[in-house]
DNA sequence: TTAGGGTTAG
């Protein structure tokens, strides 16, 4: 490449922006060597070798001890960016170290890089070496050098410390606060970044896309939908530009607070959509009962993923559309997108709701197939899974092979029992469960009430429900509270399950009411129940059960006027008492049955059968409920 | 001859 020995310093510098592998510079600089006495030619060729990628860091860094000492700093300002920039951001600070031994002095511009490296790995004695540095030669003035100093400190969790040296800055301007806010945010500390946003708008700093970018999703992870509309407002008065991050940020804040005419608004701004934005679409549909909007923006999607998938699974399992989700979940297979346990999951619940005991069976089969038997997340949606299906034998199985437990196996277990009333196995297990010292939490006491309630254990139930808080500091729930007035009302204790809802902490909702009406009704506790049925009626106004109660304590005390009045606003809202279906699958054939029902091929075997039970349970001692006998009359 | 800031789905 390079033959005469006079080449010009010019011709060295036009041939060295040419260079574009290491051999080429190595050969330029062992020309160099050969040719050219003057010192500054190596520092000259150091300096533009440092410039470039980063193939040449490791030969700059050889080339540093070449230079005559002490090096100046515009020799290495530029390696020092390249070097924080790198994958090894720490071989910044073993290079500042090196300047320093050699007896290098440093400027403002050295500073920042180094800082910025000392941020990336948490060089916390570094970093404040630095910052001892900068003060000691006056660099501190400037405002890039404090910024990174503040950003350095934040970064080693010394969020305080940053923020003194926020406090003490003269001049802000939008980097400083933006830096400020996203630390605060990184930390979890929202409320200071929200605080600072205000105060930086006060002293007439106008933020940017970043800054807004940030709040927007400190605001989505806050979960405080307070700021959602005064930040939609300040979009709108100032005529903020929307980049594809802001616009992303955005979208996913109003799709998590479920306000998705808003988000749709910004998303059909996107020219681009990334599958993040697309997800927190159909998230945000689903969670808003939206299925179909859901269901749109997910078939317009060019890329799905396993995330994305999952999310229009989970959609139709938790709102009741399970045999959706279990097509496309087939779907999802189909297009060769194999499942992980969260999919699972989903699919596993969506049977679940379906109540096939079958389909169960199937998809228990499939996790095991594919290497998810020891999955605990897919093994506690198994027992969940069977506990509905009727399957409290299979529900055992799953659970006693886990080779690990969770406390939400345990809880899912001991409701699996308590659903299917066994009481004693629930209790039993919650004892093991003590046992073996796995700490019970508020979804475990559910199972653990409802088990009491259900076995008319009173006095138990209310030792369970003392120890919550005495001996395991849980704050009861309203489901708690709830379990508690089920506990009372069916052991026919009514003035003690009024009691427990006079004492909640929290407003009781309907079906804390509905509970204590129901218990009423079957005990025949007119008053109570008027006045719970009340309560249940203000809470929702056409609640069947209710109106229906009422009219029939109406009825009961010869108001015909009263019983007519209701009857007749039942109508006009066209309430119909709901009725339950109950459903059988048995070899691939569904069988539905309501109250009354004679369609079925075997209507006449069946009610032969039900028929002989009944009189079987007459014989038993059993008196069959007519407290609700009245509402078909 | 060079310097400080960002988002994101089950």
């Amino acid at each position: 490449m390079l033959t005469a020995s006079t080449v010009s310093s010019t011709a060295v510098q036009d041939l060295l922006s040419h260079c574009k592998t290491l051999g080429h510079i190595k050969q330029l600089h062992a020309h160099i060597l050969r040719t050219v006495s003057d010192h500054r030619r190596s520092s000259f060729l150091f300096n533009l070798s440092s410039s470039s990628s980063s193939i040449n860091i490791n030969y700059s860094l050889s080339l540093f001890s070449s230079i005559p000492s002490p090096p100046e700093p515009f020799l290495f300002n530029l390696l020092l960016r390249n070097l924080s920039r790198s994958d090894e951001p720490r071989a910044t600070i073993l290079f500042y170290q090196r300047i320093r031994h050699a007896g290098g002095r440093l400027d403002q511009f050295s500073f920042t890089p180094i800082l910025k490296a000392a941020a990336k790995v948490s060089a916390f004695f570094e970093g404040t070496e630095l910052h001892g540095l900068a003060l000691k030669i006056a660099t501190l003035s400037d405002p890039f050098v404090k910024t990174a100093v503040m950003d350095m400190y934040a970064c080693c969790g010394k969020i305080v410390e940053a923020r003194k040296v926020f406090d003490e800055m003269p001049q802000r301007d939008v980097v400083t606060w933006n830096t400020m806010i996203v630390r605060y945010c990184r930390c979890g500390f929202l409320e200071e970044a929200f605080e600072l946003f205000e105060e930086m708008k006060c002293s007439n700093v106008m933020p940017d896309e970043m800054i807004l970018c940030n709040i927007v999703s400190a605001c989505a992870r806050s979960g405080n939908t307070g700021y959602n509309s005064a930040i939609y407002e300040f979009l709108k008065e100032n005529d903020v530009r929307m980049d594809a991050h802001l616009l992303t940020a955005l979208v996913t804040m109003y799709a998590g607070a479920g306000c998705m005419d808003i988000a749709r608004e910004f998303y059909t701004k996107m020219s681009v959509r990334s599958l993040f934005v697309s997800t927190a679409m159909v998230s945000g549909f689903s969670k808003a009962g939206r299925l179909e909007d859901a269901r749109d923006i997910f078939d317009r999607m060019e890329k799905k993923d396993l995330v994305c998938w999952t999310t229009m699974i989970s959609a139709y399992a938790e709102s009741d559309h399970p045999e959706e989700a279990l097509r496309v979940f087939d779907e999802m297979c189909r297009y060769g997108t194999e499942p992980d346990e969260i999919a699972l999951g989903s699919v596993v619940s969506a049977c679940a709701s379906l109540g096939v005991l079958e389909k169960a069976t199937w998809v228990h089969e499939y996790t095991h197939r594919n290497g998810f038997e020891s999955s605990l997340t897919v093994n506690n949606a198994l027992i969940n899974m069977y506990a509905k299906c009727g399957g409290l034998d299979a529900a055992r199985g799953v659970f006693e092979e886990m080779p690990t437990k969770n406390v939400v196996s345990w809880s899912s277990m001991i409701n699996a029992f308590s659903m299917h009333g066994e009481a004693n196995d629930a209790l039993a297990l919650f004892a093991r469960m003590k046992q073996e010292h796995v700490e019970p939490n508020d979804v475990t006491f559910v199972g653990v009430l409802y088990g009491w309630s259900h076995s008319g254990l009173v006095e138990e139930g209310k030792k369970i429900f003392a120890s919550m808080t005495n001996e395991y500091n849980i704050t009861p729930k309203l489901e708690h509270y709830g379990c508690m007035v089920d506990l009372f009302g069916r052991a026919n204790r009514l003035p003690e399950a009024l009691a427990v809802i006079e004492s909640m902490p929290m407003a009781p909702n309907v079906v804390i009411w509905g509970s204590l009406m129901s218990a009423c009704r079957v005990h025949g506790e007119i008053e109570l129940g008027e006045l719970a049925a009340k309560h249940v009626l203000e809470l929702e106004p056409d609640h069947d059960g209710a109106l229906v109660l009422m009219s029939n304590i109406y009825a009961r005390e010869e108001r015909w006027d009263d019983v007519r009045k209701v009857r007749r606003g039942m109508e006009e809202k066209n309430v119909l008492k709901e009725k339950g279906v109950s459903r059988i699958d048995l070899n691939g054939e569904s069988h539905e049955f309501l109250i009354g029902d004679k369609r079925h091929k075997r209507s006449d075997e069946i009610y032969a059968k039900l028929k002989e039970v009944v009189s079987e349970l007459k014989l038993a001692g059993c008196v069959p409920d007519c407290g609700s006998v009245l509402v078909d009359v």
